[in-house]
DNA sequence: CTATAATCGGAGACAGCGCCCCGGTTAGAT
DNA sequence: ATCTAACCGGGGCGCTGTCTCCGATTATAG
């Protein structure tokens, strides 16, 4: 319903800093920080933000959702890329790039930490999806082993996007490599 | 003091009951665990658990360090194995193998979730350089690629040891062999 | 058997966090 | 300018989890 009733101006307002302020907390420290931390940043009252978002849940869905329906609509663009096995790789990039500095993110798709409402399940589902039918594609062009399954790259992608949150000393996209490596066909080692 | 006084049989056997139902408290849902669970599934009440553990950081520290322990001994001992490359694999297999079905290890070698003691940070922290020990010498004889140092292979262990956390129809050996051959030396693909 | 000293375990203090309510204030329409 | 309805925010409740105290109980020495 969009025309319900326009959200008075300062209302508008506190709720955008709410949402900013929630977007760069919960980046840094993960879904578990408490929710004074995040009024107290926004500048608002503790009662304020439960106006806005009355539960802790909600506050989550809507910070955390359309980042992740955003790289489900990505990947969903790629399905018919020319190069199936740049496409898969590429993606994985994506989200490994997207989810690195948002720790938030890691809790929502690996499902660390913090329990996550159903919304959220769903979209990080999605996701995982996404990523399967990539994967599936590129393994019929032989650009990815072919002996795991989608539940296995469930597995991968959850120990990538942890192994994200290392210090920042260390070289993100070597390590990466070492994911993208491992998923290529398997060749003999003498 | 070993013989500060020797513990009141009762005070021994609940000790004991305390540390066995902490390691399989500890084992199935993680360090975050109440401690009143651990309490309820030792059949002691919490006082007792309380005398013999001042502080939750002590009895995890009695319940993890000597696993850690026992790892870094046998990552010693592997020092000198003929193949290096054999040993560094063989390796980190036995450390997936004993972290899969414990999700305490997971978190205290991954850093994840709970907060954990300096004791227990010193011995995942010697693991740790065990490991690198492996790395370089395997490195030296061409079975790992050497473009990765000791933290770039800290942040693939811990999101190995993270996606050994996934659902238990997942092919575990097959996840971990993703691992192993995104470590392997570099070959060009077409 | 008795005495003594240690252990047991329930009840509760204390802190952190999510969630909620109500008096004062301000935006927006007439 | 005035009025009304919506919003602001500080204080508070309840829950959960760690840690503590003390009366009742039980093991060991003489």
């Amino acid at each position: 319903m969009p025309g319900a009733r326009p959200l008075r101006a300062d209302a508008r307002r506190n709720r955008e800093l709410v949402l900013d302020a929630a977007r760069s907390a919960f980046a840094a420290q993960g879904l578990s920080v408490p929710l004074d931390e995040i009024a107290r940043r926004a500048g608002v009252g503790p009662g304020t933000l439960y106006r806005h978002f009355p539960t802790k849940e909600s506050l989550i869905e809507a910070v955390v959702n359309d980042q992740l329906r955003r790289l489900s609509g990505e990947g969903a663009a790629l399905r018919d890329a020319a190069d199936p096995g740049e496409a898969f790789f590429g993606f994985l990039n994506r989200i490994a790039a997207e989810a690195a500095p948002k720790r938030d993110l890691v809790d929502a798709l690996a499902s660390a930490g913090v329990a996550v409402g159903p919304a959220v399940t769903a979209a990080a589902e999605d996701l995982r999806a996404e990523i399967a039918w990539l994967l599936a594609r590129a393994q019929r062009v032989g650009a990815v082993r072919n002996d795991i399954g989608a539940g296995e790259l469930t597995a991968v992608l959850s120990g990538l996007l942890f192994s994200m949150r290392s210090r920042p000393d260390t070289d993100q996209a070597l390590v990466l490599s070492v994911f993208t490596d491992g998923l290529r066909p398997r060749t003999p080692y003498f």
